[in-house]
DNA sequence: AAGTTTTTGCAACTGATTTGCATAAATTAT
DNA sequence: ATAATTTATGCAAATCAGTTGCAAAAACTT
């Protein structure tokens, strides 16, 4: 079930979202036991979300998404998917500080173009 | 007091760091209002880390450091500047979804020199 | 020194997430 | 199909970073 709307959704969820539209079905804690299971099976996966009106915040969206990056609206809070990653090789920077990066998060915020024009 | 060891470390700090090199002066209620009241004030700027190691955290770092990145460190989880932004125009991007981007956070996560080393 | 404002410590609270525990549901063995 | 065993669930309590109320302490004004 969790899986299912997830997958459904155009938008990366929170656990309270997904908590919302089935709560006369399961617990919160069950959702929260689910979307841990679904992460560690690599079937979802996740990213914390610091957004000034609503606090920090873990969203969830489906497997096949992974490494995608979003921008954050800040009025209607709406994710708008970015389709190429603006982060080319970092071989030059790996190269010069002798860091070997695995793993980069990328949280770009501003206003939809909706939000723009009101 | 805050403010100075924010300046004079060369990593970025959390609370609890903070405290706890002076945990006999004052109490960690006050540092976080130190920290809140300093950020408020532009003196320092702040973002989330989540580690998977250590737990979701808010790091400080004086804000002439302000935008900038680093690179965190999965094993010793300091933190490696990053001195050039990695990431260029965003005008193709903005104009291609007309979305207007405020601000962008990066982490890159990985092993630093030493950490790969052992 | 007495009155006023600001800062502090401490404890209680918050909100997201996790956990213990006893029960319910699903599986497997008899 | 029935009893024994395993797994999933609800609910409440715990956790953890961070915040807040409140009364006492410190700093500032008069
Ligand atoms: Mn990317
Ligand atoms: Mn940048
Ligand atoms: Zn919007
Ligand atoms: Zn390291």
């Amino acid at each position: 079930m969790i899986l299912e709307k997830i997958q459904n959704s155009d938008q990366p969820l929170c656990a309270q979202q997904i908590y919302e539209e089935m709560k006369e079905a399961l617990d919160l804690a069950t959702v929260y036991r689910g979307l841990k299971y679904l992460e560690e099976n690599s079937e979802i996966s996740s990213f914390l979300l610091d957004c000034s009106e609503r606090g920090v915040e873990r969203y969830y969206s489906s497997f096949f998404a992974h490494h995608k990056h979003y921008m954050h609206c800040m009025a209607c809070h709406r994710f708008t998917p970015i389709d190429t990653c603006p982060l080319g090789g970092f071989e030059s920077l790996e190269k010069k500080t002798g860091f070997r990066i695995d793993e980069h998060f990328l949280t770009l915020k501003g206003l939809c173009k909706k939000c723009q024009n009101k």
